[in-house]
DNA sequence: TATGAATGAGATTTCATTCAT
DNA sequence: AATGAATGAAATCTCATTCAT
């Protein structure tokens, strides 16, 4: 194994455990629990990642990624009346109470960030695809806009996981998302 | 003035300073900010609120307890038909992006705590009352409860606010409640 | 009564309180819980002693008042041959494990405090009048000085109060201070 | 010089300054005062003695690993009839006005503590043979028991070391002693 | 490149002391 | 004279970041 593929391994190593404490500890847990975590010195977090801000934009960087691919992938397979709907419930699901992608969604509309925008766009073209055939398909009403969408992810994956019943989460969540459909 | 009325005063200063800090800065914020916008020193802020836990409960109990005061208001003057959505309207306004009643609801929900307890009987009972007769007017779904609101408005005072423009805005607030209107 | 009296009265109040809160908890005690114990408020305490030396010094003066009464009386009253160590005895069975007269004795030695020097001289005198009869009854070896009786006290108060047995407490008190006899 | 040997030195230096400002200002000392003696951080004192008590804890532990040192070497070398006196003897000329080996051995007495817990098993043990060979060697009474011995350590290195003078000094901790001896 | 010890600024909290009432 | 709220310096402890090995 080359060095270069051991950097690698353990760039990400250290990104998955920094996605797992900080979704059991919430964004103020500590860069050594991360290190610890991820089975390296803390040394090692910083060469990948310089700042616990770099740290955090790559995680948010990494959720809008999972989330582009499946947007992508729904864009290519999906039935266009539902696939928006399954698209959010998904989403929604995916998120834990303390940190949701509501924080990385947040975080991506604010920051100016040089690792987050790329991804950015590719999420909003992904999702306005989405989008646009659901109101072809007359399954979302035709004054929605890409970013309102998100609102509604933001929110809702910040709100909805708080709830622990299986089957009130789910009414919850259709409940909200209903708010997209035509009347 | 007798030194308990201003003792009062200093409590209530502290309290507001603190609502202030916590909105721009979010719930990291120093208490030594939080003493320097009150124009007190930090003794006087561990004087009325013995740990930072308990500044926070405060400020989350006053939060409620605005929420209760309209509520309440709204339960004896508003239209059955409408009250409940102009609650829901003004409380996700009232929020800033930053803290928003989330904050307060969230805790609320999941906290044993003395100070916020209390409050949070009065603001689901009232919001009790304005749900039923939303129902009873045909305004809203009868299938919903109060502890769905509730997420309602978790979510939405998390997400709306960050939506810069008026307009906007308000149209995103009336999507996402829509979901809660009878189809 | 009149306002002397009062302030009198207080005075009285708070420096017994002290003396419980200190043997309770320590020469680390809070000035807020030595006012609380005497029912006052704090600025009462500062008032009768400006500063936490000024207090600390009057309880020692208090204590060490208690001695020289015991050592007159004893001085007075008692059998050359025994009295010494029946004030040596009850000195140290009156101590606390916490503070003990060792700390009376350990600072009235060394600080050059207005307020215990001159009990100080009234203790060593009468101390002195025991000792002094003890060895002319051939009970205390002839070349004890003074000094080297408060060390006994002091280091007896400190150590044998940690004893819990009576029998064994007593019993070594008795060998420690069965040093000063002649062999 | 690997850095774990660094890590032990800088460790081994705090321990070492610990000691030095504990027996200079008493065990109220700042953690900075100490940090500033040992030419480190306060973040590496904390690195090291993850809070004060457990530095306190340490301290203190050095301390009785010394006295069983030379407790245990007296066993092995020293004259039966003298070992113990002279081992009393150095202890006490060991301990500082301040904070003696008195703390040491009252908080050993006191404290279920996991780092003195253990130190304190071996120097009861290594006095324990140095009492007994001085009894069977007739130069202690026969009904003392460690524990007691451990009460004149604690005495003595409060009180004696108060004396100034090396004379009297010495001629008081004899006397002290003197109590443990047959009459 | 990786490690983890060291750093020190900053956060929370306590408490002797002051002072307006 | 008494009260207790206010003050702020100081103490303990945490943590992002640096750097010697």
């Amino acid at each position: 194994m080359s060095p270069r593929a051991d950097a690698a391994r353990n760039r990400a190593r250290v990104l998955e455990a920094a996605q797992e404490v900080f979704a059991a500890e919430g964004l103020g847990a500590s860069t050594e629990q991360i290190a610890r975590r991820a089975g390296v010195g803390v040394g090692t977090v910083f060469r990948h990642f310089p700042t616990k801000e770099a740290l955090l934009s790559a995680v948010l960087a990494a959720r809008l990624e999972t989330l582009a691919d499946e947007a992508e992938r729904l864009a290519a397979d999906g039935d266009p009346g539902t696939a928006l709907f399954d698209f959010l419930a998904r989403t929604v699901e995916a998120s834990g109470p303390k940190v949701a992608y509501a924080d990385a969604l947040e975080r991506a509309g604010i920051g100016t960030d040089q690792v987050v925008a790329p991804v950015r766009g590719r999420v909003t073209k992904a999702v306005g695809v989405l989008l646009e055939r659901a109101q072809q398909a007359g399954a979302v009403r035709d004054d929605v806009a890409v970013a309102q969408v998100f609102v509604f992810i933001h929110g809702a994956s910040r709100a909805v996981p708080t709830i622990a019943d299986d089957g009130v989460r789910a009414a919850t969540l259709r409940m909200m998302f209903d708010g997209l459909r035509p009347r």
